[in-house]
DNA sequence: CGCCCTGTTGACAAAGGTCAACTAGCGTGG
DNA sequence: CCACGCTAGTTGACCTTTGTCAACAGGGCG
């Protein structure tokens, strides 16, 4: 939790390691402020050099799910490489002192894109949005998880139940007892191997919208 | 879910854009086979041309819960580049097509490790590893969880509760009544707005061991 | 100084975890 | 190629845990 001094700050060393300027400019943040919201334009980059930052995302019925917690050391807002715009909205718990880049000035920074480093961190990203967050019983009954996880992932059919049930954080008889129920309402087609969703509409009723 | 050919493959793609060998190898996998395990030396990297593969790790309690599924295109083992063991379990669910790469040699792929690129892929790799698993109702009683993030969560005390509890997977009455528990037990000291750990000893037995 | 937001506490109902018995399907070995 | 056994999944019954609703209180910010 100490100060991340730029002689130190590992951007600084790789800048100079490499003889390129570093992008990022020091930014202090009051505790309560937003450094970017999820779906606005992603046009910066963070690195956090002390405080405490909450990610989170919206879940499908409009609430905010904290996502993870960050902390000195760690980038923000680096989906920027990505995508056009933010998936997580960051939320700075704390006084905090941030560093800003610049999309292009980052991309700059980070080198030719089809340089192994950048190709293997870019695929790291996409996968870190497309990750879906594990599922509590906080989001709804565990028909609602399962039903919207069977229409967010395309390989649900592809995992045993064992741990589809460890992923949708409930016991396998109940999402046993799920995939009944959604079976018996129409929406999808069960047998002990396979899920295959045959009523989208009906997924999205039983997900609650 | 298609195949994967070494032409259209980023992999080969970035290693004839930068002149240098791609490290894979190709290595077809059956259904049930497992990548690597949680706590192995982490001496290799792998990337999925076709298959399934979910992403186990071991729960305090000795149960291997589910953190994500992967699927084409992406690599796994990338810890390998940071840490000397895997942190996760990689299990194949369907017949596969993976491809192998020795760490020295993925090493050496990527590049200078003082490359912007490379410091950020690490840093996020970094990242992933340390963060913790949402927690569910499936993991534990709400107070064994509590315990466990106060125990795991250095930052545990920056983060207003409201927060902690999505994070827990948990309704904010719920958290509230779990931290007032562990305090009566002496574990911790609460006021609204902190939470200080003062007997790791009470707090390691509500965490169940 | 006062308002509002965030967190706390209480009561109640129901969701879902647990235990147990059962079965389908797959892999192994004869 | 078939039979057997084992593992993974299903179904039922019960009871605890926890989510929900409501009322209240402390603290921070204007």
């Amino acid at each position: 939790m100490n100060a991340v001094a730029c002689s130190s700050c590992p951007c600084s060393r790789a800048s100079n390691g490499q003889r390129v300027r570093c992008p990022f400019v020091e930014q202090p943040q009051r505790a309560g402020s937003v450094a970017y919201v999820e779906g606005d334009r992603a046009e910066r980059v963070w690195f956090v050099k002390i405080g405490t930052i909450v990610l989170t995302r919206w879940a499908s019925d409009h609430t905010e799910t904290p996502v993870a917690v960050r902390g000195p050391g760690t980038f923000l807002g680096l989906e920027a490489m990505i995508t056009p715009t933010y998936r997580e909205t960051a939320r700075v718990t704390t006084a905090a002192r941030l560093c800003v880049a610049e999309r292009p000035a980052m991309s700059a920074w980070l080198g030719p894109a089809s340089a192994p480093a950048r190709v293997a961190l870019e695929q790291t990203l996409r996968v870190r949005c497309a990750d879906p967050v594990r599922a509590a019983a906080a989001d709804g009954t565990a028909l609602r998880r399962v039903a919207r996880w069977i229409l967010a992932t395309e390989a649900a059919c592809e995992v045993p139940r064992q741990f589809a049930a460890g992923f949708l954080g409930i016991a396998p008889e109940t999402l046993s007892r799920a995939l009944a129920q959604l079976a018996r309402a129409g929406a999808i087609e069960v047998t002990r191997t396979t899920i295959t969703p045959c009523d989208r509409g009906a997924l999205q009723r039983a997900a609650g919208d």
